[in-house]
DNA sequence: AGTACAAAGGCAATCGATTACACAAACATA
DNA sequence: TATGTTTGTGTAATCGATTGCCTTTGTACT
């Protein structure tokens, strides 16, 4: 009543032995079919809930799964989640958030806390690239717990990812920046040791080449993903002898601060200015000034990201199969960088 | 190497027995120093970890808790979650993620799969107030796992919950909507079978009472929390004989699709009409027309829920303590309501 | 009657770590 | 020398469920 009751209780009220108790709950036909609804129903009478611990013990699978964001309040990161809690939900899998503030030490204490819960997978969006943190996912992949890498990934041999096609979109979103008529072209840029914000710079870059504009060093500014940085940014451009008439941003929030201090500078947008921000936030429609930027589609990405991850648990054979996904992201172009009337 | 080292491993390298060396790793003073340091270096030669679901079985304590939300991407949720991650993290709880999705038989069984983890304790905000689950959260209760309510709680005996002065500061948002002049303040709640939106409720209708205002029946209107939502709201009350000149919404995204339908109609906001949201979603104070709101301070909800649930794990006498803890919050007054000029 | 085989279920080991209890050796005290 | 008293380890049970390998009983067939 108060507490748990175990199959021991369950044998002990029924004479019999608990092996055949643990047989008939899980429908063994060697259990004949008097017992077996005997041991059911007495169950039910007792309030039986199985232990998941003893079976995890015994099994060596946990059925929990370690997921590791930067923060979870962020739209992204909170979408992404969703959409791995749908996926693994039908599979009787549970969610293990961790955080780690983009810290590095943080990072492995998570990576550490997961491998001593056992969990039977490892969904990951990385916030650091030190050495220290690469040998704790290796030791990951020789545990041979099976780790998938979302968003930001890290080119590691044998482990799975998924995430956009950031240089194409970068690339287009450049590209129709300059369909719009502006020619001196800025960009927002995250850690460029992160493989998603280079790639993005890569595809900035190559479209202004691919379109014979000058790419300036000056153009291109390091920003965290706040209001605060892009308002920074903006200032920063406005003071250079030639300034830029375009930002594209790898952050909504920084295009919004962008906007906000060019806006308080007297510069229209779009006619003088135009801004192209990255990962539709919920905020980027609503306003005035809708914000052209491109949806990431997170929930999508978490849901193929975690089916990654049952394949790869399914998998019991020794080969492992390295998956990279690439998801095919769009760019909404709205008001920010519509010149030509269009929505 | 490939798989994982257990003490009985490092026991056999050292020609130990394994008590020794668990007792060697727990720093237990009857081991004697040099022992100590062997099993100490051995365990780190050989990458051992603790198997946590080997300590949980045995202690019966899995350091997991559990969090039921009805959804996760939602500013609020994610906050709330975010503190309750942080709090926890020092004391080495592992947060496992549920959803309802605002469904019944989702939160019975998500109650359920926590239970079978053997969680150490449930936060939750509750979905749904049908009977079948007033039942199950019983049951919790009778197993003796500690439950924290937040934000959308439920009345139930030994029950501890954090919420926010919901009343009070409905009654406060209505007070100032008066203030600026609205004699119709029309109402878009909740389902109030929930707590929280009946509070609300109360709040607003009171305040409209002790300030000699009709209480206007056709005036309260119950919506979902989203854009359309709000639309279709707004519409219906413009087309009443005599349409309110206020909106008081229990959302913000509500408020938002209202004010985006009466912008369409012509309205001018606040000149005409002002509009009051509730929850301090991001979105609201980026607008043009930015919208009053209250603030539900999430993320110390989280840290607070966590931290009484801390409190009443550590608690084991049989003597259960109900806390039941009210945050009070501000509300944030922007342009959509504020027709005395202020910011 | 004797042999063969199937059906139903019990015994005991297992997963990994902890811990009450027992016990040996070393040392101190009377 | 006989008798405590530490000090340091080992033995084995425990947490709860599963499962390989018997054992028992019943039935069928020759």
């Amino acid at each position: 009543m108060s507490g748990k009751a175990t199959i021991y209780d369950i044998a002990k009220e029924l004479n019999i032995s608990a092996a055949t108790v643990s047989r008939a709950l899980n429908n063994n036909p060697k259990i004949s079919k008097s017992t077996c609804k005997l041991v059911i129903e007495t169950a039910a009478k007792m309030n039986y809930k199985q232990n998941k611990l003893a079976l995890a013990l015994r099994s060596g699978k946990s059925n929990n799964i370690g997921v590791i964001v930067p923060r979870i309040d962020s739209n992204f990161f909170a979408s992404v989640i969703r959409g791995i809690e749908e996926e693994l939900y039908p599979h009787q899998y549970n969610v293990i958030i961790c955080q780690t503030h983009e810290d590095e030490k943080r990072e492995i204490e998570n990576i550490n806390t997961l491998l001593n819960a056992q969990v039977d997978g490892i969904l990951m969006s990385v916030s650091n690239v030190s050495s220290e943190n690469e040998r704790m996912l290796k030791r990951v992949i020789d545990k041979n717990v099976p780790l998938i890498f979302f968003d930001r990934k890290k080119d590691l041999d044998g482990v799975s990812s998924v995430t956009i096609n950031d240089y194409e979109v970068a690339y287009s979103a450049t590209q129709h920046l300059i369909g719009e008529g502006c020619t001196k072209i800025a960009h927002l840029s995250g850690d460029k040791t992160l493989e998603i914000f280079q790639n993005r710079f890569n595809g900035y870059k190559q479209a202004l080449l691919d379109n014979d504009l000058e790419f300036n060093e000056d153009y291109v500014y390091q920003t965290k993903s706040n209001l605060e940085a892009g308002g920074l940014a903006a200032k920063k451009f406005l003071n250079l002898s030639n300034p830029p008439d375009a930002i594209f941003s790898s952050s909504d929030f920084a295009a919004l601060g962008a906007i906000q201090e060019l806006q308080a500078q007297g510069i229209n947008i779009p006619e003088d200015f135009c801004v192209v921000g990255f990962g539709n936030e919920p905020f980027t429609k609503f306003l005035e000034l809708s914000i052209s930027t491109i949806d990431q589609c997170p929930k999508e990405m978490g849901k193929i990201a975690a089916s990654v991850l049952l394949e790869q648990m399914k998998n019991t054979s020794s080969i492992k199969i390295q998956k990279k996904v690439v998801l095919t992201t769009e760019l909404l172009i709205r008001k920010s960088s519509s010149r030509n009337k269009r929505n």
